[in-house]
DNA sequence: GTCTATATGAAGATAGAC
DNA sequence: GTCTATCTTCATATAGAC
């Protein structure tokens, strides 16, 4: 093989790549606008920028590339930093993590990702499953560990870490995420998730500070 | 019109009638178990045991179908027993209303207009509202108000009787909400139930009765 | 009002040239 | 690997007899 055949097959591979990485940008718009019955492969091609049959010689057929899609999203969706840092004060910890996920929750990918999964649940079982365990549970799992770890240090109040992980982040969600989800609120104001991060906060630790002070603290957080 | 022909009409009308409700019957079948766009007009004329010539006839089309399912859905799911008792103890009218509450909220029929609705929230943004009005919304004014009217007479911790209202129903819900509509979990036994139940009515009143009262206040209620 | 039979059109998937 | 052009299926919606 020679030098120049070389280089053009490796071009010629880099072009394969970069194909396949703006059939799935552009699925993954069109899914997210219009839901896997909502979009056509057409569509999908055209965002693409891309011949139809190019999609299918990528992706076996609309399910696969529809799969592929909400997997990756939901993959990276959830950032690496879901911890919580242990040198912070209690208090500090758990309000640098609640912003941290209340930002994730109410973000608007976020959202349509929710309510597209919800909506093909019977088609894509595994969908539910995966977008769990890759972002409500890491978090609930991250919280958990760290009300056990820190249970004697501080008075808190749970006898179920698990159950008391779980209301917390119910509660930082709160009902205006139903609204949201069903289209009737837009992203809420960050003064609202203030209030949100403070319900939660609150609740775990059984006192009361004021969303002006956790306003403070995602200032410092961030 | 003799008396024959009369009667003969009246018949026909009750056919219709009958032959109306069979549709909108086997639509919401067909609709609940595979969606808007999964469910065929075919398959509904099928479930109704009707030709498809006269779904078309009673309604306009798909769409107009869909509302109809959906809108008459939404109106019956919650009953008409959601007010609190203002004659019982405050404690006692919280956890009755939120037995039923809950197992409104986790009635395999409401879990799965809610997923259906939130799916289809695009192409029928006014069913978003419908659900939100006729279901959710009624619960929270009819529990804002009872707080409200009870605020002077106990010792109750909110300063919004909106938002106290709404964290109820949050809290009662749970994060179990979330994992039976992605199909992780089936309906929640009871005991989970009671527990949410203790939950939500502990969190408002900020005291500490176990899901074993809570289960035995169910029993009272019901 | 109800049925059988059919038109229309959209969308998933493929054949074959380059 | 990528494109244009085409096939096929299926669901919405309608025409016309009874």
């Amino acid at each position: 093989m020679t030098a120049r055949t070389a280089s053009l097959v490796k071009w010629r591979a880099n072009r394969s790549t970069h194909k396949r990485k703006s059939i799935v940008d552009g699925a993954r718009r069109e899914f997210l606008k219009n839901g896997f019955g909502g979009a056509s492969v057409d569509a999908v091609a055209e965002a693409a920028s891309v011949a139809k049959m190019t999609v299918y010689r990528h992706f076996k057929n609309k399910q696969a590339l529809f799969e592929g899609v909400i997997g990756e999203l939901c993959e990276r969706i959830v950032g690496t930093d879901v911890t919580l840092d242990p040198n912070l004060p209690v208090r500090e910890a758990l309000a640098k993590f609640a912003w941290v996920t209340i930002e994730t929750v109410y973000n608007p990918d976020t959202v349509e990702l929710q309510r597209i999964v919800v909506a093909e649940i019977k088609r894509f079982p595994e969908l539910g499953r995966l977008f769990y365990k890759t972002g409500p549970e890491v978090c609930v799992k991250a919280l958990e560990r760290y009300l056990i770890a820190n249970r004697g240090n501080l008075k808190l109040h749970f006898t179920n870490a698990r159950f008391a992980a779980e209301e917390f982040i119910e509660l930082l969600r709160g009902y205006t995420h139903l609204r949201v989800l069903l289209g009737m609120e837009k992203t809420p104001s960050r003064s609202v998730m203030a209030r949100r991060v403070a319900a939660a906060v609150n609740h775990v630790l059984r006192s009361n500070v004021g969303a002006g002070a956790a306003e403070k603290l995602y200032k410092r957080a961030s």
